[in-house]
DNA sequence: GATGAATGAGGATTCATTCAT
DNA sequence: AATGAATGAATCCTCATTCAT
């Protein structure tokens, strides 16, 4: 099994395997939730369990990697995005990619609200994230494109919230979420609403802090 | 090992021992998901393992049990609406109600479109739920309160979407979901948007099917 | 389910349910050995668990009463032939019902050599059979009918052991039993044959005596 | 935790496991028949519970792998007797290593009929013993050394018979087996006896058949 | 660094038995 | 005397994690 035709250096093999892991636990966690077993990860990669915990010391450890591979592609989309002439398509276009990302990925939903939340890498990205999509929705503020009292958090919450609508029915009909995503782009851009009810989230802070301040 | 007040018959108890089950495999379940086992359940009740097998024949049954309990309140909220005289008004009341029903139980989100779903009669409360909102909706669509396109099915399931986009916030600010649910509102009324571009789903068929039509 | 149309005396319903019990115990054992639930034998008699409980104080004793019904059959059966004027025919008569009874009871063989044989009754039973048996074989061996050396705990011994080879054909040849049977009795009733090896067994003295002497 | 003596390689290990495992778990069925639990056998082979499950992947794989074993032997002891000269001789040799063996083994009987019996490995050892011992009944019988109605599944049957007709001895006289194997075998060599009742047994055929012929 | 065997806590579930009514 | 709810020990099995090679 180790007896690879090319074993390469023992960096560029570990390099590898990580890929290979990375890969296979995304797969699996998406189709299946976040119960698929470290060990039939293992097998998907093609490596031994031991391996796997080489590279992920845990099991959350393994799933916060996983969700920063997501949050990052995320984050590369919004920046891209960032520099766009009609901000709203902009982010349109920025909800429609998470929306999309999140629907083929079922673990990053359940993983959300986590103990892999407490990893202070993912916390981070999610604030990150938040920031650069706060600076999209500024700008389709601005521009018109959508309502005053919307925040870039608000958006970042719709993405699991539009998905989350149109679950029952993506095994059925794996486009469903963009009927939800077009009614909400529709509710964000609502032109002469009245403002929102309650105030708009901060920086988003998940974790377990018991010191929720509630209301 | 209770401390009851009133034995009373070993009827009663019993009666009383399912309420305590249900109250805490509630609570459980909201609070930390499917994954809550089945001592710990009855732990929180206080009674033995033994007892939880008795009352629900696996965790399965228990599951569907209480995503019943929740059903059953929305329908009665869904039938106490259908006649009010501002039927825009009414159904706003209806989502109200349902978000904050499900702001309180983490589980039920988990647990649509498990294999609980397989329980006929969880399936059969959420055919009936779809059909009595369908009413509230066709009378706010016909009153203009709602645009055209909107369904019943696609109240019911904004319900979890809405519930889900708050959701990272509750722990802080358990009222942020009416922010979210004012937002999804206005995108339900939007009165010259455009037609949504999926369409509407059908009656809400869940479970196993494999023969997912695709699109 | 106690409105019973005739109660009767309470005395009578006790005789009732004994004897309810024993017959579903004696079916449920037979049919799928001692793995039968206490459950499953109370909802089969068509009475509660505690029921059983008070009939009969442990699963041990039920087994021990059912195996007594079956011995007490075969003690009568052994009787009844005691006085027959061919002996040679009385015994195979007497074994033939002997191993078809076997045949019917997979709990019996199953019980054998377990707790249930601590129980003194029956191991009274099973000595009071090979006295009555003994008898039986004595006049079998004083007629010429079968070879000196055999003795009635012999002949006892032999049922089960007649029956267990016949046992894995008698799900696709309930009858096969037969075969064996016969088999049994001609080396029973080898004429010139050698004196068997072993000595033949005393009174059978069954259950758990560590004082096992070995040879 | 074994303090063994080599600990050698971790393949050496697991082999050593393995029949440990084996061993330990020969013993304690043997001993008090296949309700031993998984975790006594884990004991008595001084490993962990998970290991019993990694290498014997339920109880039913295990008990199947101990009665392959077993049957093995058997097999062995058949092929090896197949060229004696003497055929009634050899297979009356084969009988008492038969009957020597089960009588160490508690567990073979009982498994005999069982799930365990669904393993195709377990129906095929059977098979192939069946046929082994096919070509030495043949044989003897063509020697004039037993009677000519009898086949090589009769002589199979036999050794659980056999040794069920002794079980209630052992504990006391461990030897008592020789006893009825020479009356067995006596019945086998009669002579003039009538042909046997019942047709012969085909090739075994166990398992759930609910297909069942009758007769 | 990789391997995969071993570990052992934990999970769902069953069942004999007890006991309040 | 009968009921059937409650109990809790025991069972099989899974899985994250450790560690010797």
């Amino acid at each position: 099994m180790t007896g690879a035709t090319t074993p390469a250096s023992p960096r560029s093999d570990m390099v590898r395997n990580r890929r290979l892991l990375l890969a296979a636990a995304t797969t699996a966690f998406a189709e299946r939730g976040t119960d698929v077993s470290m060990g039939e990860i293992a097998q998907r990669a093609g490596v031994a369990k031991g391996t796997v915990f080489r590279h992920f010391a845990s099991k959350d450890d393994l799933l916060a990697a996983i969700m920063l591979q997501v949050l990052d592609q995320l984050l590369d989309a919004a920046e891209r995005l960032g520099s766009a002439d009609d901000a709203g398509e902009a982010l349109r276009e920025f909800m429609t990619v998470g929306v999309e990302t999140l629907a083929a990925d079922r673990a990053f939903c359940e993983a959300i609200g986590r103990p892999s939340l407490q990893h202070a890498e993912v916390r981070d990205a999610i604030g990150r994230l938040c920031g650069v999509v706060e600076t999209l929705t500024a700008r389709a503020r601005e521009q018109g494109a959508i309502r005053d009292d919307i925040t870039g958090t608000d958006i970042v919450l719709l993405l699991g919230g539009i998905h989350q609508t149109a679950e029952p029915l993506l095994a059925a009909q794996p486009q469903a979420w963009r009927r939800y995503l077009a009614l909400a782009f529709d509710g964000l851009s609502a032109a002469g609403a009245r403002t929102l009810p309650h105030p708009p989230p901060g920086r988003l802070d998940l974790g377990d802090s018991p010191s929720a301040p509630a209301e």
